[in-house]
DNA sequence: TTATTGGTTTCATATAATGAAACTCGGTTT
DNA sequence: AAACCGAGTTTCATTATATGAAACCAATAA
């Protein structure tokens, strides 16, 4: 479920038990680390214990759990100010959102998932999964798979062997095949659609973020609910969808947002 | 600026070159960097390394720029949902924002520092993270007043030394004396008012959020600007405020979030 | 051409991380 | 009680890793 990879050092190890701790999605107790760690008791044991120390994680002495500590918000304020594309595209989306009255959704890709950034909720009548700083699967969404089309083909291949495909939905592609037969499609159309493959109820329009040299920095969606719309009532944004996203980039460029995160 | 001593491990030094990243609040650049840094050349060198390869920086090759890499959006969002009062907090700041149409802020301690957890702005609908993370200085923010008077003794005295006593304003605190007079002052009425000592202009009203055992673990206020209210307008949702935070409290405490982050 | 500055690599050394084993301490079981 | 756990913590000899002085390598600048 997280990165295994990357053995740089000490801090790489920590890295990976920081991940380790978010994967759990809850506190957790030392031993339960223990368990699915690739580190014998001692090792782990400093390691928690560092990061503690260092408000990376957060101990809870009473139930003896830790979880992630508030270090982390601090330092990713930063992050999301300054290596994102949120903050540029922030005054764009929000004139988009008024006029169109549906969520939209902001995603960039970090290390070969796609990371929601932002989230402009028109209405509050439906609660989709995103949230900014959560993390999506690339091969079941409309920002994922549109990132992925438009990705250069090395990096396109090393983020197709990181998914899971897992099917969320009955609509989710279950194999490499088909899913790489579709973004073809989408490098084409410059468009990517969610029929429902992420979350039942719910489907989007998506199109990428580009750079002048056409490189992409991230996807902006409409998404909606089956309640109110079909994939036709969505395509009929696609002009407004596809001028905010340039919009967005020639921004971008100029603000020289780093390219990968 | 940022947190210096810790000297554990090679961690804790990544760790604060990552703070020290932060603290720049741009992309910056090596040499940059290197200029003040405690440590040596290549060793910086090796630190930034690692940290870009982990995501924890990011790199940008064009401008050759160092920024806080999106690896931390991911890690803080977890932190944000498990490990802060923010989302407990939610369904109360949110009930209480639609009564009274004033902003709403949310803090917690974490190493001494206020940091904003959430804020809610009647008027804006964005999601969080963008305020979220922004770290106040506890001696002149309403909020950050109200944590420091209702820490325990020892704490406080910890956080105190930590305290700048920069003039943000004329009435802003200069020294530790007039600040631990008026703690006491607040720690009995229960009560904390930003007299525009951050920002002139704003102003707000802040009460502690406590658990069962009185320990604080956050604190709620209400902000506005001197050219709508003044501060007895403010004392008049002191009881709603309270009650806010009351509830806040209480939920946090079944919930069993950290106490100190 | 010869400095100069910003970034990268080498390599012997010092230092810090490692992990098997041993220990502590509540709580169970016999 | 005594023996036994299992989760968490500490020790310490060994090993691996981080360290940083110095050297190196561009690119400008003088």
């Amino acid at each position: 479920m997280y990165d295994a990879p990357h053995a740089d050092g000490t801090v790489g190890k920590a890295m990976q038990v920081l991940d380790q701790v978010a994967s759990f999605q809850r506190p957790v107790r030392f031993s339960e680390l223990l368990a699915n760690s690739p580190f014998p008791k001692p090792t782990l044991y400093r390691f928690v214990q560092t990061l503690t120390n260092q408000g990376m994680l957060a101990f809870d002495a009473e139930r003896q759990t830790y979880s992630m500590g508030l270090r982390l918000v601090r330092l990713a304020h930063a992050a999301w100010r300054h290596s994102s594309l949120a903050s540029v595209a922030r005054p764009f989306i929000e004139a988009l959102a008024e006029e169109i009255g549906e969520a939209i959704h902001l995603a960039q890709i970090d290390h070969g998932h796609v990371l929601f950034v932002d989230k402009y909720k028109a209405t509050d009548k439906f609660d989709t999964l995103a949230q900014a700083g959560k993390i999506a699967p690339g091969y079941c969404t409309g920002v994922g798979k549109v990132i992925l089309a438009f990705m250069p083909e090395a990096a396109q291949n090393r983020a197709l062997d990181e998914q899971s495909f897992v099917a969320c939905t009955p609509n989710t592609h279950r194999n490499r095949k088909t899913l790489a037969a579709e973004l073809s499609t989408i490098r084409e159309a410059g468009v990517a659609y969610d029929r429902e493959e992420h979350e039942l109820g719910i489907i989007s329009i998506a199109c990428p973020i580009l750079t002048g040299q056409q490189q992409v920095v991230g996807a902006l969606s409409i998404a909606t609910s089956t309640n109110r719309y079909c994939i036709d009532d969505l395509n009929k944004h696609w002009p407004d969808l596809r001028n905010t996203a340039n919009s967005i980039g020639a921004q971008a460029e100029l603000w020289q947002v780093p390219i990968w995160g």
